[in-house]
DNA sequence: GTAGCGTAGTTGAAGGCTGAACTATTCCGC
DNA sequence: GCGGAATAGTTCAGCCTTCAACTACGCTAC
């Protein structure tokens, strides 16, 4: 592609294209992200009857003392809007695995509690869950790329958690 | 968490649960590409109008000699389901950047066939979705790191891709 | 104490995704 | 050629996500 342009606006600069490794090496990652992610939500969610984002909810919720914790302290945990968490409650309710209730010192907010029927589906879902993760991700890989994966994620973490 | 267990179905022999190297590394991986797919999107829709998903789908037509492609074919090269691919192509349809077109050679085929409406505006998407990429990906990485990620990913890719 | 502002969380409408059922066409064996 | 299986694609219902209102409470200052 060939473009005529002004070097004002960052995105109206002369583009940075990729060239063929960066293509390559971008198509790898978004693929192999998007394959893992779907494959690994599938496998949960067909073998226990919960998504990987519920799965995530009670996961965070069970790792917390008195396993309850703020909505938007969940929100942020589990990577998700607060108006998406809102719902997810609203469905994992319906199935009485979390309830909600007042927060005592403050008046505005609600504490998401996991109860024991959720703690015990998620029991059952962890050792399914687990055996995918490492079925598709670490069975994979050498010690050595376990690393530099973590090493690399948290680069972008850094990055991608700035203001 | 204790278990009792016996030894009979995969899932059901003692879990290899992730140790804590493990659970960072996984963390790591799992946060970065929710959170850089999450933002490559954002900017993508915001500036553009055009979603991740739908840019894909652009793409791929772009790149193809006549602009056209199987539904099938361009559904697996989206990581589309059919189904997901039949509505958005019909909603692409809608704004004028893709038409139908029953194809010659089998009757049962149809044709996704990118309009010139449909390349302007992903001319006009390209250099912001590349600067997104660069500024939130390739800039926070060393070379060796992007080779890294590529082999990694290309390794997954094989493990995901078979049967 | 009350006005004004910020924060916590919910709701509703609109759009997107999934899985299953459905239509239409082709392929294969006889 | 004809019947049955396979393939291509669409559609529908149900669920999920998003974005923009909206309610309710708390904080600060006058």
């Amino acid at each position: 592609m060939t473009m005529q342009v002004s070097p004002t606006s960052p995105a109206a600069a002369a583009p940075r294209w990729l060239d063929a490794d960066e293509q390559r090496a971008w198509r790898a990652w978004l693929y192999s992200s998007q394959l893992l992610m779907d494959r690994l939500d599938r496998e949960l969610t067909h073998s226990t009857g919960i998504s990987h984002a519920y799965y995530e909810i009670l996961v965070a919720l069970s790792e917390t003392p008195g396993r309850m914790m703020r909505m938007s302290e969940l929100a942020d945990r589990c990577l998700s809007s607060r108006s998406r968490l809102s719902h997810a409650v609203s469905r994992l309710e319906e199935r009485g695995w979390v309830r909600r209730q007042v927060c005592e010192e403050d008046g505005r907010g609600q504490l998401a509690v996991l109860t024991d029927d959720g703690f015990a589906a998620l029991e059952a879902a962890a050792p399914v869950h687990v055996e995918s993760v490492r079925a598709h991700l670490f069975d994979q890989l050498t010690t050595e790329q376990v690393e530099q994966m973590r090493v690399l994620g948290e680069t972008l973490l850094r990055h991608l958690n700035e203001a």
